[in-house]
DNA sequence: ACGTATGCCGCAAACGTTTGTGTGCTGATG
DNA sequence: CATCAGCACACAAACGTTTGCGGCATACGT
């Protein structure tokens, strides 16, 4: 089985007494602009023949020819994060719609992983790449840049680079505002990774809010973990091995709060009778467990990301943007 | 920047004064057999100009040539969902080790999307694909391998396909048996999609343990849903609307297992000593949440999967696989 | 009537590989 | 000494597109 001739330009052009030039005029010619190429039942017996063949291009001749493969590369951290996962769903259905396709590999935020696979896809001829796992003491994306690689950035952002953010500045604010106006006044936070800006830019909104209150960042418990839910587990057991238990907890994650909350309720603790926590995403899991949390358009980050990066690579000029996060009050704080 | 001409074959033959034919030779001849195609000094000298040019082959000129393209298409539900991602990050460590690379689009389940996805992936010329969406009631697979297409499916089956799933029946009498030796007699099930072997398996293996102690399917109050929190919660919702309230509940993913104890303590109902409450999968979240749960080898699925579609490329025999899953008792069962 | 524009289409080169076939040479063999 | 078997390489075609450059009609303007 299978043993159909693949359908090619010379396939049709053949059959239909044409030169493949003009087959391949019209069918690669925009829709609406046939008529320059050939006369309209020229078009209608091109078009009829295609489809009836089932004709499709072969890409990896067309990129050949034109040195553009239509394809680009997502880096992410780990897919397993729902996070990523989400953004790279966004990425995905924007590039979709713009008729390409995504390749997308995990650096595990291991900077020579995020190389390796970097360069691999750029040996596959990626138009651009976006990059989810932007670290902010790693010289790579500034040198791929310089190499005039387009590229842009999601999730986290860096100087120099286009990026599609959250404003986690103003996230951090929200949780912070939130925690003391319901009069909390001892604060534990759980952080994720410092070379990642969700981080810093979370944990500082949040600890200038505390600041405005007279709650100085000496007086806050902070714990640089991970982005899931064994973090949250393991912070929790760090936090509360010290004398002074929080009155709060905010964690720049939703996995790692719902880790901390199991780690809260094994040892009777309650939330957020004792103690209250904030997330931070609103992923659907936040939702099944009633996690008070921060709201980040995940999906947004994720189309922007892909336009902007389309934009970059047609030469125009782009501006970075973060995008507005929104509180979401629940039973947890 | 970055007027660099790329560096070709012709490049490095020109510079070396030999043929391009005899530089791809060297280039491509796998390790340890390069002496059949050129002199020891040939050799060296065209290695060392390659890695010093850091040539690169160009993958769309070699698939045009051979019509192989080192590509491999995946399509999934969704990555959102964490046991797919961790399915498709062992197929993509597989095609890593391989040096192949994959693509990788969601169906959302939906077969016209399925459809889509797969067409578009075949016109970009993957030389394979990987399905992790199976559907019972579907004939598009069987279509596919009329055409001559390699596919091989991963978590869940299908009659006719090569497979790698969990043996799901064996992880639904695990369940079963746990639940039953720990005296509950009245039980509910959260099942996923009706059209997935997963479901069907695991709901399958549950109610053939509880037949064998006398408990007839009709006693058993089946919901069948979905595979995410929300999906855990409605069942809840269902559940206890009726008059009999179970004393356990088996979710077939740990996820709908999350959103049921959310909604089940919610309503100020305890887990487990009200109702207990067991999952699928062992994702990270149970272990947080400790959840009682049945573990299925999702990454060793992918590995599998992937290695079992490149034995079928190169026309070799292969046989569908059911890993064992494991049962790990915590807290809610 | 003559030049010019325009519509419709063909020619051919090029993109960078891979691979079947060929060729001159050296050294060993009968 | 003629032959022959490698060895080390070169030649050239082909994969399927895209695209600059024409060419030949027919229609149009003056």
């Amino acid at each position: 089985m299978d043993v159909t001739e693949p359908v090619t330009l010379k396939t049709l052009a053949g059959e239909l007494g044409l030169n493949v030039s003009t087959v391949s005029r019209v069918i690669n010619a925009e829709p609406g602009t046939e008529a320059k190429w050939a006369s309209p039942a020229t078009i209608r017996r091109i078009q009829e023949l295609a489809h009836e063949r089932g004709y499709a291009r072969n890409p990896h001749a067309a990129s050949l020819r034109t040195s553009r493969s239509d394809l680009v590369g997502v880096i992410v951290p780990r897919l397993q994060d729902y996070v990523l996962a989400t953004i790279y769903e966004g990425i995905d259905a924007a590039a979709e719609a713009s008729g390409r396709v995504t390749v997308v590999a995990n650096s595990l935020d291991d900077p020579a992983r995020q190389r390796l696979r970097t360069e691999s896809l750029l040996a596959r001829r990626v138009d651009g790449l976006i990059f989810g796992d932007a670290h902010q003491d790693s010289p790579y994306l500034d040198e791929l840049a310089a190499r005039g690689v387009p590229l842009t950035l999601v999730s986290r952002r860096r100087a120099g680079h286009v990026s599609v953010t959250c404003d986690d500045i103003a996230g951090g604010r929200l949780a912070a505002t939130h925690l003391v106006s319901t009069g909390r006044r001892r604060f534990a936070v759980i952080a994720g990774a410092r070379y990642a800006s969700t981080t810093l830019d979370r944990v500082g909104g949040f600890l200038a809010v505390l600041a405005e209150h007279g709650i100085g960042e000496s007086e806050v418990d902070l714990h640089y973990t991970g982005f899931d839910a064994p973090a949250g587990q393991r912070a929790i057991a760090d936090i509360l091995g010290t004398d002074t238990r929080p009155e709060a907890v905010f964690a720049v994650n939703d996995f790692a709060a719902i880790g901390a909350i199991g780690a809260l309720q094994k040892r009777g603790i309650s939330v957020p009778d004792d103690i209250a926590v904030v997330g931070y995403n609103d992923t659907p899991i936040a939702q099944a467990v009633n996690l008070t949390t921060v709201r980040s358009p995940m999906i947004e980050m994720g189309r922007l990301g892909f336009d902007k990066l389309l934009a970059l690579i047609d030469k125009e000029a782009v501006d970075s943007e973060r995008l507005t996060p929104e509180f979401v009050v629940r039973s947890t704080a």
